[in-house]
DNA sequence: GTCTATAATAGGATAGAC
DNA sequence: GTCTATCCTATTATAGAC
C-alpha cells in the first residue's frame, strides 16, 4: 500500500485551483483527476461524497486559508493604512490582478449552491469580518466600518465579473487602487 | 405542419430566465425543452447550433433588451436625477432585488466563455455607456463619468454574487440605495 | 492509498416521419 | 415546425485487485 503521493492540503489546494478555473459545473471528475494526478477511485477514496464533498472540502480549506492571510496580518503592528495595504496586496496577488475566479462566486453560482449556503455564508463573513476589524482600528464607527467591509467584497466580486466579461483587467486593477483610497478614509 | 406556438421572442425570454437560473453549464438542454415547451429536436430547429447558439441569441436578444431599457429612457424629458432613480428601479426590478442572476456574469463564468466574448463585451459596453451618457447629462466630466458608470456596473454585479452567497438580498438594497446617491454627486 | 476496469446514467446531438 | 426514436459520448460513480 503506497502512502499519499500529495497531501491532503496539496490535493485540495489542486482542487480550489480547477474549481476556479473551470467552475463548478464545469470542472468534471476526469479534470479534477488530472489536475491532482488521482485518478477517479482515488479521489472518491479522499472524498466518498464525490464533488460535492470535494467542494465542500475545499471550501473548509479556503475558509481557514482567508483566516490566515486577512486575519493574521491585523495582528501585526503597523498603521491601518499599512495594513489595508497589505491585505489589497494579498488580495490582488489571490485573484492574479483579475485574472482568476472567486471560488466562492463559483459555488454561489453552482446549481448546487444550496448544499453549500452554510460554508458560503461563513467565508463571506469571515472575508468582511477582517476588513470590519480594520476599518474599526481606523476609528470608524461600527456602522460606518460593516458598510465598507460590504462594500469591499462587492467591489471586489463585480471587477472580477466584470474582467472576466470585459476581457480587460484594468477594471481590476482601478478597483483595487481606488479601494486603497476610501476603505478607511474619514467620512 | 402546426405553426409556431411560441414566438422567437418568447422562446428567447425562456430561454434567458433558464440560463440566468441555473448557467451556463447548469442549463441541460432537457431543462431548456421544459422551460420552452419545445422538445429537443424542435430547439434544434430554431437552433442548429445548439446550446452555444442558444446562448448566443439569448445574449443578443438581452443586449437589445438593454439598449432599449437603459437607452431609452435616458431620451425621456426630467433631470438626470430622476432618469438615474428611473434607471435604477428597472435594473432592481430585472434582477429581482438581487434574487435573480445576471446573465453576462453567467456566460462570462462559463467553460466557453471564448465563444460569448464578443457580445459580452458589446453588452457591458452599452450598459456602461448608457450610465455614462446620465453622468456626462448631469455635467460631470468625462474621465469621471467613465468611472462612474463603470464603477455601478462592478458594484451591481458584485451585489449580485454576495447576495446569492450570503443569501441576503439586503446588499442589493444597500447598493442600489447607495448607488441613487453617489452616482452623479458632484465631485 | 492507488490502481484498472466497468457499470449506470445523463448530456448533447441527429434522422426522419408527419 | 414539431414530434418520436435513437445515437454517441462524457460524466458520475462503484467493484475489486494489489
Amino acid at each position: 500500500m503506497p502512502a499519499a503521493i500529495l497531501s491532503k492540503e496539496e490535493v485540495l489546494d489542486r482542487l480550489l485551483s480547477t474549481f476556479r478555473d473551470k467552475g463548478y459545473e464545469g470542472a468534471s471528475l476526469s479534470e479534477l483527476s488530472a489536475a491532482t494526478g488521482l485518478v477517479k477511485s482515488s479521489l472518491y477514496h479522499y472524498f466518498p461524497g464525490g464533488k460535492e464533498e470535494m467542494a465542500e472540502e475545499v471550501l473548509a480549506h479556503l475558509d481557514r486559508q482567508l483566516a490566515a492571510d486577512l486575519f493574521e496580518p491585523l495582528r501585526s503592528k503597523g498603521t491601518p493604512a499599512r495594513k489595508l495595504d497589505a491585505m489589497l496586496d494579498t488580495i490582488d496577488d489571490f485573484y492574479k490582478g483579475g485574472r482568476k475566479a472567486c471560488l466562492l462566486e463559483r459555488l454561489a453560482a453552482s446549481v448546487d449552491r444550496e448544499r453549500f449556503r452554510r460554508p458560503l455564508r461563513r467565508a463571506f463573513a469571515t472575508w468582511m469580518a477582517s476588513v470590519e476589524t480594520l476599518c474599526l482600528e481606523a476609528g470608524l464607527p461600527k456602522t460606518v466600518a460593516r458598510a465598507r467591509a460590504e462594500d469591499l467584497v462587492v467591489r471586489i466580486e463585480g471587477a472580477l465579473i466584470v474582467c472576466a466579461g470585459t476581457d480587460d483587467c484594468g477594471v481590476f486593477r482601478r478597483t483595487i487602487a481606488d479601494l486603497r483610497e476610501t476603505v478607511l478614509a474619514p467620512e
